[in-house]
DNA sequence: GAAATAGTGTCTCTTAGACACTATTTC
DNA sequence: GAAATAGTGTCTAAGAGACACTATTTC
């Protein structure tokens, strides 16, 4: 019976960049994703719902499982088995003691089998951002569409045509306009959004603008 | 320690529809998915291919990780852990001793565990088709485009319309056509096609068709 | 000829992307 | 006024979907 571990790949965007959330590093350069033991009879999803709130302290609005990893390679807990979740906060939250944000792919900075974890979770985001809500849970309640924009090119890894963007957002009915402007910054002031999905339409796309 | 149980949902168009192989039911009427036991030090990948040689008599060409469930209810074995994983194999296929196809969703037949593993892997055979060739793996190596559509049209849980399909599937470089004709039943021979993607494009998508 | 299935040509309407513009702020 | 950022109007090319048709078989 492999002893099972639970490690959670939680998402932000900081500083204009996608980041993954690690404990600092050891003397060896070495860090880690924050990671729990599995009870005999775990239950997964609140296994990660309680890491999450050992860690950040509160509870992450978008979670998801990405897989179980198992390799030759050793988790740090020394566990055979790993169960990755992926968990997403708002925007330049900032990290708890002992931890620290570190830009994707944290390349040599985690081990095999979590760099792998890792990967498949961005991939997890890419895949799942359509159907749901999740770029949402990744800035704060209030937003400006560039913000918006940019938190979509980040999780996609390409950049969008801005008028397109727009014009596919206002038919999908996903956002509504506040009556108040971001008035910090250089230029003309940005209007203020907010999640308001339209209601009783089912199977809500999240990705208007898409290219192939 | 939990115990790990390792599940094969193993897909497959039967008679024109989606069918999963299931082992024959108890006298109960309950049946269950081919499983197997994890060993201390688990190559999860290994361990899924290992089931489908046992199951099937020989490999599957595509087989990817569902993800792992654990939950108050029984998996077959005791398991309080199980890690599912999805192949597909062609249309068709006699199901081996001791084993049937059923048509998806198999409501009743399998346990609530079982059951929810056997819902999410059909929604990653949705998602995973556009970018893998997964739908071809699910034909003979030659198949009509009839086939072909069908195939899309059984995953992806919705009509597809036979002009645009043929018009996009022509523009995708993805099937290549032979020399050969479908002679039986009544209508018009329809020609033979295979898989052939046309070299040197990166990242093909497989859902030429689509509609949002 | 009727029925069944395969396969195609054309039209329309939608829309992604390009381009160029206007609007409003700070410096 | 220049620079920076927000936001919009219009054109075009591509393509999905509708429709109607042709093609080739069995009965």
């Amino acid at each position: 019976m492999p002893a099972a571990a639970l490690d959670l790949i939680c998402c932000a965007l900081i500083k204009g960049r996608l980041a993954v959330l690690v404990s600092d590093s050891s003397p060896d350069g070495r860090s880690a994703l924050p990671w729990t033991s599995l009870p005999t009879n775990p239950d997964l999803d609140a296994a990660a719902a309680r890491l999450t709130r050992a860690v950040l302290g509160r509870a992450s609005r978008w979670t998801s499982q990405v897989g179980a990893f198992a390799d030759a390679t050793k988790h740090p807990s020394g566990a055979a088995l790993s169960i990755a979740y992926v968990a997403v906060v708002p925007a330049n939250t900032t990290a708890p003691a002992g931890h620290g944000w570190v830009r994707t792919p944290a390349t040599g900075l985690l081990g095999v089998r979590q760099r792998t974890a890792l990967r498949t979770a961005l991939t997890t985001l890419r895949d799942r951002m359509d159907l749901e809500p999740l770029v949402f849970h990744m800035l704060p309640a209030q937003f400006t569409l560039s913000e918006l924009q940019t938190a979509y090119e980040l999780l996609l890894g390409r950049r969008l045509h801005k008028a397109s963007f727009r014009r596919a957002l206002a038919g999908s009915e996903l956002v509504e306009a506040r009556d108040e402007w971001r008035l910090e910054g250089r230029g003309r002031p940005a209007q203020f959004y907010r999640y308001h999905p339209r209601r009783g339409r089912r199977g809500i796309r999240h990705l208007p603008v898409i290219k192939w």
